[in-house]
DNA sequence: CATGAATGAGTCTTCATTCAT
DNA sequence: GATGAATGAAGACTCATTCAT
C-alpha cells in the first residue's frame, strides 16, 4: 500500500467535496430568497466566494445544482423520518418521536422546504415548470411510501383505523404539513417539539374529540 | 333612457372582457404547464388566437396576467368555501356542503391550483420569487379567515374542540389541501364527494377513531 | 354658378385644415417635449384631443407629420427674413428691421426651434438619423440662399467687404444662431430686440471695434 | 517591487480598455451614420466585431455608451481650446492658435460633431429627447467657460470691447460655430487651417472693416 | 482546476400602422 | 371621416454557458 497515492487523491476528494458544499449552501440560501429563476449563476457563486466557471465545473447546469440540493436535503429529512433503533415501541409515542425529530430538522433548514415548496415536492406531484429529475421523484416516492409505511403500521397495531390506507397517508402529511408551514411562518426559529404533538394529537383524533384525556 | 345610448358602450365593455378571459383562460392553461417563468407571453397569445401586442393592451405586464389570474380564480374558490343561504344548520353536514363545494371547483380549475401551489397561494406563505401583490395576500388571508370562521363555528356549537383555534384552522386547511391534491393526482377530473366527505370525517374524528359510526 | 355646390366642399376644406393645424400644433409641443423618436403618435393625438387614428387620416406616417411642420414652420421663418416693401433703404437699418421680425417670430415659436435644432435645420446639414425631406432641404436652402442675398446686397453698396461670400452669410448665420439660441436659453419669452441689434452690430463690427460710434 | 504581480492586472486593464474604445470607435461611427435612436446595439456589436453582450460588460445600458463617448470626445475638444505653455502672448495670435487647435481636432472627428449636434452639446441647451447626463452638462458649461476666459483674456487686455461679456462669448461660439459646420459640410476632410483664420478674423473685426489691413 | 469576460439565443415590451365599426 | 383596439415587427437587455488564461 501506497500511503501516499492514497493520501493525494483523498486530499483531491475532499477539496472537491468543499466546493461542492460551499455551491449547495449557496445556492439553498440563494434559490430560498429569490426562487429558482430568480436565482442567477452568478448569486450563487458570489454568495459561495468563487468564480462562475468553478460553479460549472462541480456541476453540468443551473438544473444540476437545484437537483442535487433537493436530493440532499430531501434525503436528510427522509432519515428524520424513518424508524431509529432506539424508538419507542407504542405507535402514538414512537410516531411523535419521528415527528420530533423531522420538526426539528425543518428548523434547520427552513429555506430548503421554501425551495422545495416553489418545485411542488411535498405537493404529491411536480409543480408547473419544476425541475424535478428522476432520481428527486424517487425520494418524494420514497417519503410517500414512508408515510404509508407508519399508517400500516398504526392499522396492524389497530392503533389507528381507516378504508384507505393511502387515504390516511395523504391525511397524515397533510396534517403535517400544515404544522411543518406554521412553523416557518414564524419568522423566528423556535422549538419545533409542539408542533410535533399537535401533528399526532390531531392526526390521532381529530377536532371533535369528547369526553378524552386531556392533553 | 335612450337605449342606444347604451348599447354601444355596453358592447365595447363585452368585447373587452371578452378578450380579457380569453387571456386569462390562455394564461391559465400556459402558466400550468410551464410555470410562470416558463410561459412565454407569446404562448399566451398563440392559444388565445391573438397578438401578442393584445395582451398587452389589456395587461401591463406579464406579472399582471398572471396576479389577475390568481385574483379570478382564488375569488372563485373562495366563493365556494364562503357558507350559503340554503345550507344545512348542523355543523358537520354544514361543513361537508361547503368542502362538496370546494372540491367541486378545484375539479373544475386543476390547472390553477398547480399555479397557486407553484406560487405558494396555499402554503401560507408566498413562494420564493413569487409575483404575489398585496391584492393576492389579501385573498390568502380572506381565505385562512374563512377556516378560522368556520372553526369557531364548530368550538361555538361544541362540535370541536381543541386549545388553539389557529391550530385547528391550520388541521382544517392541511387535511383540505391532503384531499385537493389527491384528487389533482389522479389524472382524470372525478367526481369531488369522496374527497369532501373523507376531509370533513378525518378532520373531526382523526385516524384514531374506536367504537364509532360505521362509514 | 351654384352657391351650394361651393359652399360644402369649401366647408369641408376647412374642416380639414382646422384638424391639420390641430395636429401640428399639437406635434410641436410634443416634438419640442420629447423628441422625435420620444413623441407616440398617441400622444400627439391626445395633445390634439382627437383619435390615433385621425392623425393617420391627414398623414400618411408619422414621418409626414415632422415634414410637415418642419415646412410650415420654416416658411414662417424664411418669410420674416425675407425683405418687405416699407423695409428702410440703408443697409444697417434695413438689417435691423429683418433681424427684428425674425427674432419675433422665434420668440413665437420657441419649440419649433428646438426641433429644428434637433432635426439639424439649421447645422447647415441634416443631423444624422434626421427626418429631412427634401422638400425640406429645399427650405433650407432657400433660407442659405436669403442669407447670402443678404450679403450680396452689402457687398454690392459697400457696406461689408470680404473675399469670400459665402464665408460671409455663414458668419452672419452663426451670428444669428448665437443670440437665437441665447434668447431660447432664458426661460421666459421677453423683447426679441436687443438681440437683433446685438446680431447686426457684431456681425458688422466684430469684437475689436476702436474708437468707434458708442452704442 | 514584483513585475509579475503587476503585469497581469496591467494586461487586465490594457483588454477592457481596448474594448471600451472599440466600442466607443463603433459607436461614434454607427450614431454618426443612423442617429442615437437609429442605432441598434448589434450594430456597434457587429461594427466593433464583438457580441451584444460584451457592450453589456462595459455599459449598463445604451445611454451610456453616448454619454461615455460624449464626454471622451467633449473633453477632447475642449483640451484643444484650452491655452497651453508654449501659446503666443498677443491676444489674436494666441486665439488664433487655438482655434487651429480646435478646427483640427474638428477634422479628426467629424463624426463624433454630428453626434453632438444631434444632442444639442453646443446648442447652449440640450436637444429635445436628448440623453445628457449631469457630466456632459458639467462640460458644456466649461466649455462655456473657456469661451468666456478668453474673452475676458481680450477685454482686460483691450483687444476687444463691448458692453456684455456674455454676449461677446456667445458670439464667439457663433462664429466658430459657422466655420466648424462649413468645415463639416464639406465632404473631404481639408486643412482647418483656413477656417481658423477666418473664424478669428471675423470674430475680432466683423464683416465691414473699412481701411483696415489686408490679410 | 479556478477564473471571469465573451458570447448570443431568448423574451419582454413598445409603438407605428391598420381596419372594422 | 372619426374612432380606438388589434396587430406584429423590432430592439433593448438578461443570463446560462463557454473557454482562453
Amino acid at each position: 500500500m501506497n500511503p501516499d497515492g492514497d493520501r493525494l487523491p483523498r486530499r483531491r476528494d475532499e477539496a472537491r467535496a468543499l466546493f461542492r458544499n460551499a455551491i449547495l449552501d449557496a445556492a439553498e440560501a440563494v434559490f430560498a430568497e429569490r426562487g429558482f429563476h430568480g436565482a442567477r449563476i452568478q448569486d450563487i457563486a458570489e454568495r459561495a466566494r468563487i468564480a462562475v466557471g468553478t460553479v460549472y465545473n462541480h456541476f453540468e447546469q443551473k438544473d444540476d445544482v437545484l437537483s442535487a440540493l433537493l436530493e440532499e436535503r430531501t434525503e436528510g429529512l427522509l432519515a428524520q423520518l424513518r424508524a431509529r433503533a432506539g424508538d419507542p415501541k407504542g405507535f402514538e409515542a414512537r410516531l411523535e418521536t419521528r415527528m420530533k425529530r423531522l420538526f426539528a430538522y425543518v428548523e434547520q433548514h427552513r429555506a430548503f422546504l421554501a425551495i422545495a415548496s416553489e418545485q411542488g415536492l411535498f405537493a404529491g406531484a411536480a409543480a408547473p415548470g419544476a425541475r424535478v429529475t428522476p432520481r428527486n421523484a424517487q425520494q418524494i416516492e420514497a417519503f410517500r411510501r414512508e408515510l404509508r409505511s407508519i399508517v400500516d403500521e398504526g392499522l396492524a397495531s389497530g392503533d389507528i383505523e381507516g378504508l384507505d390506507a393511502e387515504d390516511l397517508a395523504r391525511f397524515l402529511g397533510g396534517t403535517m404539513r400544515a404544522f411543518v408551514l406554521s412553523s416557518l411562518a414564524q419568522r423566528e426559529a423556535a422549538t419545533a417539539s409542539p408542533q410535533a404533538l399537535a401533528t399526532v394529537d390531531l392526526f390521532l383524533h381529530g377536532a371533535a374529540r369528547r369526553r378524552r384525556r386531556a392533553r
